[in-house]
DNA sequence: ATTTTATGTGTCATAATGACAAATACTAAC
DNA sequence: GTTAGTATTTGTCATTATGACACATAAAAT
């Protein structure tokens, strides 16, 4: 039995996957192997297989780019404007990635030649692509304002100044270091290690890492690690 | 020319629609007309056709059962379990809606034998309905601890002690009036009125409006009508 | 005139926040 | 060995936001 007089469509999953570098946001994005389009830069992506959920399919594909499993992925927008792709029509459930980007970089698949691009200084990307980018970076903003989301793209070990960066970095904005460092530390979340990087300064900056069950227990918490009147990019 | 090996699937559009009728939260179902489960009680839904967007199906959908248009809607997720659907494999997007509930009139199309249902008393619904509605359910409850999101429920006229009972009854807590009344209106987002709601006191209550233009202004602005202790239910 | 009942309003103590500058640890240069 | 240089680390204070708390008021009903 199936429904009658009803169209049957591709489904796509396009996966936006966000690193930090230490200084800049980073988007993973993928030459384009076949036509329409062919070489052109884009997401990865690929299509919904019979006996496949979402997730499952987005994990899938995360893990053929980049080797890892068990990362922090969130569905973010189905797109579906009827001509998104000239080929044929297909409907796109995107997914946003938060990765380590030293810890995946090596694992890099590279049939796809995959490039790690800066989040502001991303190439035109093919069919409703850009769009797609637009809402995530809008989601993550939004998020991480709230939620200690950003924590996801760290490797194990960090610093205060590598972390205030990052929410610097993403909120074109300057946090006074006292304040941020007082409401951090006031979570708890973060551990102090003993040793120190560094690499960027002379003194050297203490090492931190994740508390994991305090972590998890926060997450759900509206945090403000940002000055409220220094979030004007943050809406949805 | 098509993309080729690849599986076509149905999708479909299910719309959670949100109304509260000055006491209680209530979702508008209706009682499917065709197997299988018929006569179960489903969401409002349909499949996407071939010219339609998501989003103009899912106001086709909603205009259909209740003669609304420029309805506050939002995606909510897509839902993609490969056996969800008994009949043939369909995935789902989901839209949830909050309306009026004054507006809503109910012989405009009594096709579908919509009801309104207590939030707090649904009955079982067909395939993953249940779990679309805890998702939407908890989105609300997110999504109004941040934003003026339920005054798009409210009648265009209404009183502070409607308003409160609303923020009350969603997250399941006392609040206080005068701290309540003093953050609504720190917002500048109310009007006073003239005239007084004299149906549920012998004082009467003052009707407040919406300020439109502070309304918009201000969605994006993470607001804290609720006391941030009383809401161990806001989580998505 | 009195009672009844939901509405409307003000104060205070505490916590959270933002603004602000000096000392420290280590390296490198002299 | 001393000094200079640089990023890191840390504390105070004034202002604002918040939560706790109780009584007067308007209008209808008796």
């Amino acid at each position: 039995m199936k429904y009658s007089n009803q169209t049957r469509i591709l489904t796509a999953i396009d996966c936006i996957i966000f690193g930090f570098d230490g200084s800049d946001y980073k988007l993973l994005l993928i030459q384009r192997g076949f036509a329409p389009e062919k070489e052109k830069w884009s997401l990865m992506g690929g299509f919904l297989q019979p006996k496949e959920s979402l997730d499952g399919a987005a994990n899938r594909i995360l893990k053929k780019l980049t080797g890892l499993e068990d990362v922090y992925m969130e569905q973010l927008h189905t797109f579906s404007k009827p001509d998104r792709d000239p080929v044929e029509r297909t409907i796109a459930v995107t997914y946003f990635a938060l990765i380590d980007i030293q810890k995946y970089q090596k694992q890099i698949n590279d049939d796809f030649h995959a490039h790690w691009f800066s989040m502001n200084e991303l190439p035109d990307l093919i069919f409703d692509h850009n769009e797609m980018v637009e809402m995530a970076k809008s989601r993550l903003r939004y998020k991480a304002a709230l939620h200690p989301i950003l924590f996801e793209l760290l490797p194990k070990k960090f610093t205060l100044p590598h972390l205030q960066a990052m929410y610097e970095n993403l909120y074109e904005t300057k946090i006074d270091k006292r304040n941020f460092t007082r409401k951090v530390l006031s979570t708890h979340m973060l551990i102090k290690e003993k040793d120190k990087d560094k690499t960027s300064s002379k003194k050297g900056a203490f090492f931190y890492r994740i508390d994991r069950s305090k972590y998890n227990d926060q997450f759900q918490t509206v945090l403000n690690f940002i000055p409220r009147n220094e979030m004007p990019g943050v809406n949805e």
